[in-house]
This record gives structure tokens, sequence and C-alpha cells, in this order.
DNA sequence: AAGAGGACTTGGATAGAAAGAG
DNA sequence: CTCTTTCTATCCAAGTCCTCTT
């Protein structure tokens, strides 16, 4: 009940307010978002972006199309209400976000944009892990920032009527969103009260300056200080956190959001493991999984063969590469390719036996090894003076000169665990003995005249190169299965190095060993000829015909011996494609089960079961913020967090009903986000804070199996991640059919990478600004710049033309020919139109300086929704796919227009 | 119930190739 | 055609989740 109540209420009130607003929250502009907010600051939440209408458009759609149902509405409604609306709103309200440029942008953004901000904050610059971290860390405030705002979006969950039908299918995440504005209204209700007090408990974070809060947080805090109600206010406070990076805070910046010392609490100690078994037991032949099913299938045609169909169609496809093909009609099954006739097709095994075989007849030819190492002879100085090396030593020096320039060689972690393993080869008496005291430029300086050599190289050189690389790997690129050749995925054992973990990882710059063959299994049909072994006198460390695993071959992780590193088949295999059919189809199937699942949780938000309500909230924000799960990890491995590892500091509720998440997940990527919830959500996050330090685990009676068991007695075959393939497709195709509206085909195609980029803020997947970025805003700006100086000569000239005087002189002082007033008109309306262009332009590319909108194409959204678009919207597919995405997705190639999630 | 072990998916960075802009 | 900018393909780290033991 209450539940429905708030939804409802939210929903109009979101709605209402949101339109109003634009989203405030964006991840990636903080300071668009600024903008937003400022004009119509309430809403910001998430209603911007909720773009209501569309939303509830949408719902309409959903409602519709679905099952959702009056009465369920009405119940899962509350639950579903919030999700649904939010997504919608997202992308509206990112888009907006955008802020900077967009909205106010050409001015201020333009000259010397923010983006630099970012940048710059990266001072050091180093390439990796490092720099990479400072570049994220500053990113990842932008990124956040714009996150948040997403997030804040999403309240906008409640879209209200909408809601109620189609939200349910909608993903939380959309719905959800609302909160904020639905925080709004509701703590308008009651929520308020309550929930503020509670929550000063929290401890830690250092937020004290602004900087450090994310953007969007600060929105929040604003509005809710304020007016409590609604919005916020200016931009301006956005925009702190770009600081960042520098300076201030330095803490701010790291990676690590939260107290950079973790609290013994938290540190969740994981057992050391005795032993590392490096050796894998083996034999586990016959261990059949039962599992599989293949439930899908669609088609009554074996996937094999379809797959290879689509391959062809595919294939052949690019290759002609007309844009007039459309989809359709390319996809429609033509001939197979001609391309390899080798195969033999057997064509056995369909999709995954229930038995939980792989395959039935498995020949390759191994794994190819890099390269002995050679040694270069450069010496490097030690206190000043040349030393000599043998080559294994020369060999690992060498390996760290060469990340001179990266961050990485800024950290203390990585040095010392590099000198330990560097001292081990150089044995006690060496004359080196500090790491201070080296000096390794000349060997970087060798590396880098290397490099340059490389590069001078004529174009032929080029190309003989790479085919006589490829004469060489040719053989082991392919592998037979069940009669059919397909291509290999890491055919290359992986060369010694020095391991770069991302984010504090505490294993940084330890030497990664040289694998041989007695380090590698290899997996192998029987009655088969087994790979040669390619280093003379050495052979494999064992073979095995294990037909229930896919892989090739394995060894054992040399910087963490207990875990393995698997060759397998390459994405397009018809094994891989087969089971990611499977997962689009048990998303696809969570579409059935959502709202129940809604309703369910909603219910046990007020459990009196501890376990049930922690159960009930993580996987509401699983759902709704589209959270991974959260396994444990231990300790020799960098700090992140999922949902169920979730601290009491990576949580901070904000009084009516918003909650401040900031925590490090996988990658060390940043996640802030703020997010308007139900008063219920809110109040039991509160309690599960209550008497633990900033260090404990907020769902203290939770993992990661807990939860899955949990979610499979709601859903067969259910688990978290499940959420996120389903929230990531369901906003794919919702964006999409809200914002398609026919137009021109670079129209249709700037509709897809928006619903994209929707998609890819709700899973936060983020990259670092690129290094040229702000060089590349400054010449744009430059362009414009240009533009309007001739802009305002035309118009100069117009105006005496029309007084029947001769135009100014050029800037080059020489006299321009005379032109009529129609004719200058023309010019600047030319111009005009060319400064649009690249003003959108820039836009574009702030927006997505911090987002990659690769990971969720190949990841998380089915290529089916995107085939029957673009077949529905003759687009080609090429247009959306480039070759190794349809070689990936040759499944999902012959979907029907009509397909929906 | 907790771990260990194992298999497979997901992710960001980057180097090199291709496509554009001037 | 040359210099950028954008796109791909790779690489390999880091998650998820399942099963088997203890």
């Amino acid at each position: 009940m209450a539940v429905e109540a708030f939804a409802k209420t939210n929903l109009m009130e979101d709605i209402d307010d949101d339109d109003d607003m634009p989203l405030v929250f964006k991840r990636s502009s903080t300071t668009s978002k600024q903008n937003q907010s400022n004009s119509s600051s309430q809403k910001q939440d998430g209603r911007s972006g909720r773009q209501v209408p569309d939303v509830r458009s949408p719902n309409g759609q959903s409602s519709s199309t679905h099952k959702v149902k009056t009465a369920a509405s009405s119940k899962a409604s509350p639950a579903v209400s919030p999700l649904t609306s939010p997504k919608a709103l997202p992308l509206s309200s990112r888009t907006s976000p955008a802020p900077n440029s967009r909205t106010s942008p050409a001015p201020n953004s333009r000259t010397s944009p923010a983006p630099n901000s970012r940048t710059s904050p990266a001072p050091n610059s180093r390439p990796s892990s490092s720099a990479g971290n400072q570049a994220k860390n500053v990113n990842q405030q932008s990124n956040i920032a714009p996150k948040e705002s997403k997030q804040a979006v999403e309240p906008k969950s409640e879209p209200n009527d909408e809601a109620e039908d189609s939200e349910d299918d909608k993903p939380l995440s959309a719905r959800v969103p609302s909160g904020l504005s639905k925080s709004n209204s509701i703590h308008a209700n009651n929520v308020l009260g309550t929930s503020t007090s509670v929550q000063k408990s929290r401890p830690p974070k250092k937020e004290d300056s602004d900087d450090e809060i994310p953007l969007a947080s600060r929105f929040q805090m604003k509005s809710s200080a304020g007016a409590s109600t609604s919005k916020f206010s200016s931009s301006e406070e956005v925009k702190p956190k770009i600081r960042q990076n520098g300076l201030p805070s330095a803490t701010v910046l790291s990676k690590r959001p939260p107290g950079e010392v973790k609290p013994a609490a938290q540190a969740s100690v994981k057992k050391p493991r005795l032993s590392d078994a490096s050796t894998p037991v083996s034999s586990k032949q016959p261990s059949v999984k039962t599992e599989k099913k293949t439930e899908d299938d669609d088609d009554e045609v074996p996937l094999s063969q379809r797959i290879k169909k689509a391959v062809a169609s595919a294939s052949k496809v690019s290759s002609v590469k007309k844009a007039t093909k459309v989809v359709s009609s390319s996809m429609k099954k033509t001939k197979k390719k001609l391309k390899k006739p080798k195969y033999s097709k057997s064509s056995k095994l369909q999709p995954s036996s229930g038995d939980g075989q792989k395959w039935t007849t498995l020949e390759h030819n191994g794994v190819i090894f890099p390269p002995p190492y050679k040694p270069h002879g450069v010496k490097m100085l030690y206190k000043g003076k040349p030393v000599d090396l043998t080559p294994e030593q020369e060999e690992v020096a060498t390996m760290y000169a060469v990340m001179l320039d990266t961050e990485y060689l800024t950290k203390q972690q990585f040095k010392e665990n590099f000198m330990n393993d560097w001292r081990k080869i150089l044995g006690k008496n060496h004359v080196i003995q500090k790491l201070e005291e080296c000096d390794f430029t000349p060997i970087y300086e060798w590396h880098q005249s290397e490099k340059e050599k490389k590069k001078q190289m004529s174009s032929e050189e080029k190309k003989a190169l790479r085919e006589e690389k490829l004469k060489q790997e040719e053989k082991y690129m392919w592998a037979i299965v069940d009669g059919v050749k397909e291509k290999v995925g890491n055919f290359r054992v992986e060369p010694p190095g020095l391991f770069r973990g991302r984010g504090e990882h505490p294993k940084m710059g330890k030497l990664k060993r040289r694998i041989r063959p007695n380090d590698i299994t290899i997996n192998i049909g029987k009655g088969v000829p087994v790979p040669e072994c390619p280093i003379p006198g050495q052979r494999w460390k064992e073979v095995r015909h294990d037909n229930t695993v896919t892989w090739l071959a394995f060894w054992n992780d040399p910087i963490n011996p207990r875990e393995f590193k698997y060759v397998f088949l390459a994405a397009s295999s018809s094994l891989k494609g087969q089971s990611d059919k499977e997962k689009y189809e048990k998303a696809r199937r969570l579409k059935d089960y959502i709202e129940g699942i809604r309703s369910a949780y909603t219910k046990d938000f007020t459990s009196k079961d501890p376990v049930k309500r922690q159960i009930a909230v993580a996987t509401y924000l699983i759902d709704k913020l589209a959270l991974r799960a959260g396994n444990e990890k231990d300790d020799d491995e960098a700090d992140t967090v999922g949902c169920c590892t979730l601290k009491v500091e990576n949580v901070e509720p904000v009084p009516p009903n918003i909650l401040k998440f900031d925590f490090l997940g996988k990658d060390s990527i940043r996640y802030q986000n703020e997010v308007a919830v139900y008063e219920p959500v809110f109040k039991a996050i509160q309690q599960f804070r209550s008497g633990k330090k900033g260090g404990d685990d907020l769902f203290d009676k939770l993992d990661t199996s807990k939860l899955n068991a949990h979610l499979k007695e709601l859903m067969p075959g259910l688990t978290a991640k499940v959420f996120r393939t389903y929230n990531a497709s369901f906003t794919l195709e919702q964006q999409l059919t809200k914002l398609t509206q026919g137009g021109e085909l670079a129209d249709k195609v700037a509709v897809y990478n928006v619903a994209n980029k929707e998609v890819a803020i709700i899973c936060n997947h983020q990259r670092t600004v690129s290094k040229s970025h702000s060089v590349q805003i400054s010449r744009l700006n430059e362009k414009i710049d240009e533009l309007k100086a001739i802009l305002e000569e035309f118009k100069v000239d117009l105006a005496r033309a029309k007084k029947g005087k001769p135009p100014v002189k050029g800037a080059d002082g020489k006299a321009k020919r005379n032109l009529t007033p129609e004719a200058l008109q023309k010019k600047i309306d030319q111009t005009n139109v060319k400064i649009d262009t690249i003003e959108r332009q820039i836009e574009t590319k702030e927006e997505l300086k911090t987002v990659a909108l690769g990971t969720s194409k190949i990841n998380y959204l089915d290529p089916r929704i995107t085939v029957a678009w673009c077949k529905r919207h003759e687009v080609p597919i090429e247009k959306m796919f480039n070759k190794s995405l349809l070689a990936k997705f040759a499944w999902a190639m012959d979907v029907e227009p009509s397909f929906t999630f």
C-alpha cells in the first residue's frame, strides 16, 4: 500500500515537476546539470531527465504491450513506478546534462571549457593505472556527477500513470530514478521528517569541502537544504566538483572515495588460502553439468547453421558496404559465405545439450608463445654509472624502464613490488640495491627510439611484417569444433611483464613471469592429434579431453597461482553466440517476473526479518540502479565493492529520501550517484547503518550467494547480473521507441547513440578523457571564433550593401567583390549552419568524453533489439555494428522486424 | 555454511588501422 | 597527400556465478 501511495504520488509529482526540470543529474555533465537545475531547479531531479511526458508515453506502450495490468500495476506500481519512470528520464536528462556544452554552452564551455579542468587535473598524466586513476578520478568526478544526475533523474520514477502500466516492464532504474522527484514529493508527504534525523550518524567521508561532494549530490543537498522540496538551485554548486583534481583535496581525487584508510573492520579479511594448488586437479571428465538448457531457440534451425548463415550474410553485407542495403534485406539469409569453405560442417551439436556437454569433437593447434627475450645491451645507470646486467636482469629492468612515463611509477606499492621481484633476479649481492639509485632512462630512450623506428617504416615494410606475423599465427587462429571451423579468441600466451593492476592493487608491479609449455594444460577432443609443443625440448603440462568445458587451454596466473588464464574461442563462435543468446533470453524472461519480484521486495522493505529486509533493499538497488552483485574480495586485490559489499560509508542517506552513493566499483571505477528512493528503503538503509562504523558492511547479513539463492526462488536461473542485462536492453528498446522519429539516416543513427548513451550511463561505463580532448575542443572553438568573425563581417557588408555601399576591406586589405544583399544573406545563413554544426559537435564530444558506449553494446544490449529497429527504420545494420559485432551477433541477424525485447 | 576451485563474462586501455579534414 | 581523429582489435584484469568439499 504504502508503496503504491508513493508511487503514485511520486509519479505525479515527479512528473510534473520533472517535466519542468531538466534532468538534473546526469552524470556527465555536472556542469550541464547546473544549467538545468537553474532553470527549473526544482524538478531537476529526475524529472528533467524524465521528460516526463515521454516517459508516460512509454509507459503506455509498455503497458499495452505487456501485461501490466492495472491491478498489478496498482500494486506493483509502487515499486514499479519508480523504476520505470526513471529510465525515460535518464536519457533526456542526461542529454540535457551535457550541460555545459549544450545548455549554455556555447560561450562558456567553449572557450576553455570545463574539460580542461578535468584533464588538467590529471597532472600526472600517467598513462596507466595511476594516470588512469587520476584521470579517472577526474573523470569520475565529472562522470560521477553525471551519473548522479542520472539517478537523480530516476526519481522520476513514477511517472505516474505510466508507471503503472508499463513501468513494470521497465527496468527499475528507469523507474526509480524518479526518486528524486519523488523524494521531493515524498518528503513533502512524510518521509522527510523521519529520515532526516537518522542520517547523521554516518561517518566518514570527508566531504567537507564541497568539492569532494559529487555534483549530483550537491544539488541534492542544496535542494534539501534550502527548499526542501525541490530543486537545486544553482548550477554553480555543481561545478565544484570539477575542481577536484587537483588541488584541494587530493583526497577527493583518489579513486577510493571513502576514507582512504580502510577501517580495519571493513577490510574484510579473507582467508588466506593456504596452499595454492597450483596445479589444477584435474580430470573431471564427465562431470556433467546439467543445467544448460536450450531455452531459446526461437528458431528451429540449429544454431550452428543459423550462425553460419548469419555470418555469411553479415560478412557479405559488410563487404558490400553499401549503405543502400537495408538491413533487413541483407539479412535475409542469403547465401552463405564462401569464404572458407573449409569446414566440414558437421554441425551436430546444437545448442548446449542438457547434460553440460559443450562439444563432441574438438581440434586445434594449441597456443603460440611470445619470442624469447632479445637482449639490447643498453646499460642503465646505478649511482650514475653504467651497470652490466645479465639478459634476465636486463629483461626485467626493461619492463620497468618502458613504464617510466606511466603513472604506475609514482606509486610506492608498484615500486616496492617491482624491486622485491627484481632483487630476486639480481641476487643478493648485486651492485644494484636501491631502486632510487637506478636510472633507467638510457633503456627508456632506446625503447622510444625503437618505437620511432617502427613508426617510420614504410607502409610496405609494415605490411610485410604484418603478413609475416599472420603467417606464423595462422595455424593457431582456428579450431574445429564439431566439424565447424571457428576462430580462437586469445591463442597468444601472455608475455612476461610487470603486473598492471587497476586502482590501488596490492600486487601492482610484481613480475609476471614467462609462461612455458609445461605451465599449460591443453583441452582437445579424443582421437585427434595433440598440438605439437612449439618449443623444442619442452612439453605440455597436461592434456585433457573434457567436453563439458569450452576452453582450449589454460595456465595458472603467475600473479595469483590459484587463478587461471584460459584460451577460449572468439566471440564470433557459435559456442559463444549460443550462450550469449541464452543470456538475453533469460533477461527477457525476467520481464515476465519483474512485476512480481518488485512487489515482493517492496513488501519486504518493512519485513521484521532483518535478512529479508536486507535482501529486499539489495534487490531494489540492483534492480533500480543496475548495481553489480558484489562478491567478497580478498585482501590481495584492489578494494572495490558491489551491492552486497557496500560499506556504510558508501551510502549516505540525505533526508528526505535521497541516498548518496559513492564507491569504487569494478576496475576501481568510481560510482557516484544520488537517488531518491521510497521512504521504506530510506529508512531501512538508515537502520542498516545504525550502530556501525563507516567501514562496516551495510548489508551485514547478506552475500551474493544468499542473494542469488533468493533470486532463484523467484525465477529459475535468476541472478543479480540478469537485472543489469534486463535493465540495459529494456532501456535501449524503450529509448529507441521514444526517440525515433524518422528523418535522415544520420538522425536515426544519432537517436541510437543517444539511447546507447543512456544505457552506458545507467551501467556506469566510463572512460578516461583522452589526452587530446581539450586540444580538440579548443580547436573547434577556434573554428567557431573564426566563423563568427566572418559572420560579423558579412553582417557589416550586408548592412552596407543595403545602402548601396561597397563591402569593407578584408583583413588582408584587399577589396572584396561586391555582393548583392541576397547573396550576403545566403552566406550568413551558411556560416550560421556551420557554426551550429560545430557547436553540436562540441556538445556531443563533451557529453561522451567520459562515457564508454562500447561495453554495453558488446555485453548488455540484446542485438535483436538493434537489428529489429534497423529493419523497421531502414537503417543498414552496419551503421550500428562493426565487423566484429556483426560476427558476434550473427545469431541475431534474422530476427523479425517486429521483435521486441 | 563457508570455502575453495573453476569456468566464463564483463571492462577499460591502448596500439595500430582506417577514415576524414585540410 | 599529410596530419588528425575515429574506429577496431587486442590485451588482460576483474567481476559473476556455479559446484564440489569440508
